[in-house]
DNA sequence: CTCATTTACATAGCTTGCTATTTAAATCCA
DNA sequence: TGGATTTAAATAGCAAGCTATGTAAATGAG
């Protein structure tokens, strides 16, 4: 029993990614918590390229091409074409788009409290910092940064 | 810009997830995390239901079945038909499937030694104590518990 | 200017997660 | 005992992640 889950990180951390997930969207009903970083990118109605959009998700390319075509699929973006660069396109939210972010948002935030709230509130910077300081390494080990 | 994604406990748990995901496939070679709570829960020699598998690793019970179909085809997992219950099955490791899992677990060692190093020496059982908690208020606002 | 290289995106195919539903065996109760 | 309920697993279908590879436009080197 040299290994115990109790105390890896990575079983941790996934277990609870999961559950966030799960938190958000039972309380989207329907809507899913894939677009979230795309709704974080375009909140404030700017247009990113899926290149951008998927560098600012931290997702691979393919990865953010399916989010993308799903959320137009669903009429939450529109994507314009580059004039610059017929190879790109431009991708901004629509106004249903824009009314579904803020809804996740107010899940996102109801999920998050209730889970730092299991956290003194002088853990909560800590338990920040922490993530933010692992998260650095293991892109650092993943040379991908 | 009320939502800020640096410190939204969800977005960094979620990403760190998938850093550790990608961090131990890439030491694996072909090899993928899934089976991980499945070598786990049988690492030394035990068998057991789908369902048990299912609730140890947190995960419902269909995303268990297909796990277990793929490490069947794999070779990694033997079903033995349940003799007391004929709807149940119990679910062994094989030789090779006990291979993988030390391999597996050297990767999933070496991650974590990476990831934790991040973090001070007594700083370490402080993240565990958190996650856990998080993960207790996730799962009580789920009700699943 | 032309051809090679790079870049942006698309496509194919896989894993791992989920919900909803079905099937069949076991159990419970009248 | 026999019918209703519960339980274990299977199946269908979708989302979101990944790698590998293809395609077409833009860029750069001679």
């Amino acid at each position: 029993m040299s290994y115990v889950r109790e105390t890896s990180a990575g079983y941790l951390t996934n277990w609870a990614a999961r559950l966030f997930a799960r938190a958000i969207e039972r309380r989207l009903a329907g809507g899913s918590s894939g677009p979230m970083p795309v709704f974080f990118a375009l909140q404030d109605g700017g247009a990113m390229t899926q290149k951008e959009l998927a560098l600012l998700a931290a997702v691979e390319q393919p990865t953010m091409a399916n989010t993308l075509n799903r959320m137009e699929r669903d009429g939450l973006v529109a994507r314009t074409p580059d004039p610059n660069d017929r190879r790109s396109a431009r991708v901004s939210l629509t106004p249903l788009g824009r009314e579904r972010a803020r809804a996740a948002f107010v899940s996102a935030i109801e999920v998050n409290g209730l889970a730092t709230d299991a956290l003194e509130p002088e853990e909560r910077e800590v338990f920040y910092g922490m993530m933010r300081r692992i998260i650095a390494a293991l892109e650092r080990d993943s040379g991908t940064e």
